[in-house]
DNA sequence: CCTATATATGCAGATTCATGCATTCGTCAA
DNA sequence: TTGACGAATGCATGAATCTGCATATATAGG
């Protein structure tokens, strides 16, 4: 390992930090937030009430797990008078997916050399 | 949104549950873990007590960490006399993050029509 | 204005899990 | 076999957070 690769191997770990400390990871890792989404793949775009009346959750902990959702852009967001909307931003999360594979594709061969095949 | 195509998202829902219910999420999304996946992926290859030299928590609270990264299938182990020793299974890492982009990507044009664009 | 409904927030209890210490298990070297 | 070292596990503590209830905020309708 030379000083120079370990520089390399320095920069990319930043990387790797930025990548997995993301808001995304932490808004997904919960079980009742990707109920939530499963429901709203099912029924499509929903409303709090709606959402927590197939949940078991009380109303105010869906209106919670929704805020985090949205927090992580998984969720968009649209106020029609007293009802807020919820929908996947399905395209937005691909997109955020598809930028992580691509930032840590390039960093295996610097994080595990012989490792890559 | 016609009977049919409900069955469709009811079946692409139950994809989205098995794809972020995965220990893989979960392993990722504690700050302490991704910090031993960017040590291993600055020094690569190490042992248990060589990682938790470097990290502020105990070896045996490394230990239990390492586990779970390893039992998420991110690390790979191996044991030789009393030391045991991790790496990134960096590849391995990135075709579990391709699957789900993959997956998760036929499922947008039934979670959010027209919202493709 | 007042009332009802939809959502969000303050708060406290319950749960999950990270953490450290002590101990045990496994392996190497005398 | 004994002693030493590395790693894993049992257990208790503490921090983070999920949860529900009560309340507050916002908006529609009378």
């Amino acid at each position: 390992m030379s000083t120079l690769s370990r520089t390399a191997r320095t920069k990319a770990a930043r990387e790797l930090t930025s990548i997995f400390d993301s808001k995304l990871f932490k808004a997904l890792c919960e079980p009742a937030r990707v109920e939530i989404m499963r429901f709203l793949t099912v029924e499509g775009r929903s409303d709090v009430r709606t959402i927590a009346e197939h949940l078991p959750q009380d109303a105010s902990v869906v209106s919670r797990h929704l805020a985090v959702l949205h927090g992580a852009g998984i969720l968009r967001r649209c106020k029609e008078g007293r009802h807020v909307f919820f929908e996947v931003d399905g395209p937005k999360v691909v997109g955020r997916l598809e930028d992580i594979v691509a930032r840590f594709r390039k960093i295996v061969p610097l994080c595990c050399p012989g490792n890559e095949g």
